[in-house]
DNA sequence: CCAAGGGATTGGACTATGTCTAATTCTTCG
DNA sequence: CGAAGAATTAGACATAGTCCAATCCCTTGG
């Protein structure tokens, strides 16, 4: 539960605490990804950061998506083929995914139980366990 | 525990099972996949099937994935943004996914326990969980 | 204040996965 | 055989994402 306000003022901070440079790009695409508060894919990002007037190019939008990615002040979800949505919430969590709207749901980590997962391999260590739930609309 | 043996003739069988008429390209689709029992991508399918000699179109190649799909002869992972991966086990189970190279593994679902999954809004029904532990060679 | 240097941004070319279409070929069956 | 329908095909197309060299911008030191 999150009760931080999302200005832009805080984005600095937010990024300042993740070793970031802010730069008048990276708060804008910063505080779409935040203020919105859902899951975003990089076109979405790019029109909500362009859509009062000032213009931040597509190069911009994948180099700094990536390069929050890389500090880990944001997570990204795979979920769908042909794109990632970039996910503002680095708390453990799970989705459920509508497969007909594309929507993505968060579902809180403690909620979820998780047994029986096989020991890996010696010499590999877990990234992260993703469970993904798809659904639809009832027939 | 699979111990049919993937000669071309049980995938004539089998792409019938699934009511699927067996072409020669469809046959030598089925028979990368599931002699290769593994988990293949488009292109690794397309090279396998023209390894020898024979023509498969890219276009065939994917109508013919596609198809497979429709059927449930065989399911897609998503876990890479870059591209599916189809999967030959329509047994439920889950995957480990190395990140670093790449590799599915399989997680047999007998092994799994998993609960406290939220009630679904109305109007929903489940299609299916997933889960993908991400692994990666140790530092 | 200016100049230099390094980081950030940019347009546009490029790559890769996957789709579409219209033409062709193959199979089935009367 | 000949017609009809199904399957395959080459190649154009769509789209997400990357790469690159040129430019811009911001800091800093003289
Ligand atoms: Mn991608
Ligand atoms: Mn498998
Ligand atoms: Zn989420
Ligand atoms: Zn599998």
């Amino acid at each position: 539960m999150r009760t931080t306000e999302y200005t832009r003022d805080n984005m600095v901070d937010l990024l300042r605490q993740h070793g970031i440079n802010p730069t008048h790009q990276r708060i804008e695409i910063a505080h779409a990804l935040f203020s919105h508060y859902g899951h975003l894919c990089a076109d979405q990002v790019m029109a909500i950061t362009n859509a009062k007037h000032s213009e931040t190019s597509k190069a911009t939008v994948y180099n700094t998506l990536n390069l929050f990615l890389e500090k880990k002040m944001i997570r990204e979800v795979i979920v769908d083929p042909s794109k990632v949505f970039y996910d503002p919430n680095t708390y453990p969590h799970h989705h459920f995914y509508n497969t007909a709207t594309g929507e993505l749901t968060d579902i809180d980590v403690e909620d979820i139980g998780l047994t029986g997962l096989p020991q890996l391999p010696p010499g590999l260590v877990t990234e992260g366990v993703d469970i993904i739930v798809r659904v639809r609309p009832s027939p």
